[in-house]
DNA sequence: TTGTGTTTTACGACCTCC
DNA sequence: GGAGGTCGTAAAACACAA
């Protein structure tokens, strides 16, 4: 059995300057040790036409309109003028997963501006549709809450979400210039694109509560991934002695291939395994990749990850 | 069609940080 | 004090089985 160590996301969660996700597809959050495979973002590219390009060290693209103004120019549903003049039957993008599993490669040109009409339709307007209930009758309740008479929530069309979603698998956490320049991309307040922001954090942290559960689950009710000396390989000299114990040490994520025998760690440290959780198997590409999680008892196994082989 | 469970926006309360 | 963070929750929108 191979299983091939699946690449950190190398960046901290809480930072907010991370690296492009150019050719990652498997990736793992990194402080939540959860697995988030997302298919085929190899079509990802972050900068769409339309959107200016978020991240990159442009400082001369600043608008100094944005400097003018109140930090927050919430406007409870205030979407832009051009949102509302959409035309049906225009072009779409189909974004439904939120897990970004449904998107299709989509190179650079290939979403329409987000501030033309095309860019806004959303393939459901005809159900979600339509803003027109967004009117300036929202009312302050005896409690205090401004929503609207009717409904208090928009929907954002898939566009949007595409979008939002791009922004968040670069990082969970949006940067003030950032905002600025997506909610006017999207046509959203800065005030909504931090909300939605939260809003992912949370769902984020929901889905690893859950796959955590999953997991331990799965420990009680299997055999526990556990490695014995006897079963661990020092690639240096072929043996494991007992020092190597006692420090727990968690590999989380790993890709694992036709049988589940052993697991290498290295292309040089293999360890047998008892793996608690079939994985499916892809014909396609010969392996499958699952959240899996190895409770390694042994420093050695740091240490040896760490170097180069 | 309808009932029910889940997801998505949006908010308030409370917290920390600058 | 204001900004943005989490957490919990409301309610609309949505998905889906019966």
């Amino acid at each position: 059995m191979y299983v091939s160590y699946l690449m950190d996301k190398n960046t901290g969660m809480y930072s907010n300057s991370v690296g492009h996700p150019t050719q990652t597809l498997n990736f793992m959050h990194p402080t939540h040790q959860n697995f988030m495979q997302y298919t085929d973002f190899t079509g990802y590219h972050h900068h769409v036409t339309g959107i200016s390009d978020p991240h990159a060290q442009t400082t001369g693209v600043w608008n100094p309109a944005y400097l003018a103004g109140p930090r927050e120019e919430w406007s409870p549903y205030g979407q832009s003028a051009d949102f509302h003049g959409l035309s049906p039957g225009t072009e779409q993008i189909h974004f439904s997963s939120p897990d970004l599993t449904s998107i299709l490669p989509t190179g650079p040109g290939t979403l329409p501006s987000l501030n033309s009409p095309a860019g806004q339709y959303s393939p459901d307007s005809e159900r979600r549709n339509s803003y027109d209930w967004i009117r300036p009758n929202v009312h302050s309740s005896s409690t205090g809450k401004t929503r609207t008479k009717d409904k208090y929530r928009v929907v954002y069309t898939d566009q949007q979400r595409l979008e939002l979603e791009k922004e968040f698998q670069y990082s969970c956490y949006i940067t003030i210039r950032r905002k600025t320049e997506l909610a006017l991309d999207l046509s959203l307040s800065e005030r909504q694109v931090k909300i939605w922001f939260q809003n992912r954090r949370a769902k984020e942290r929901k889905i690893t509560k859950k796959k955590i559960q999953l997991s331990q689950q799965a420990s009680k009710t299997t055999t526990t991934l556990t490695l014995t000396p006897s079963r661990l390989a020092d690639p240096s000299n072929g043996s494991m002695t007992s020092k190597y114990l006692g420090t727990s040490y968690w590999y989380k994520h790993f890709c694992v291939t036709n049988d589940y025998t052993s697991v290498s760690l290295t292309p040089r440290l293999h360890i047998d395994v008892v793996c608690p959780v079939l994985p499916k198997w892809t014909p396609e590409n010969n392996h499958c990749c699952m959240p899996y999680t190895v409770c390694a008892k042994t420093a050695m196994i740091t240490k040896e990850r760490n170097h180069t082989f």
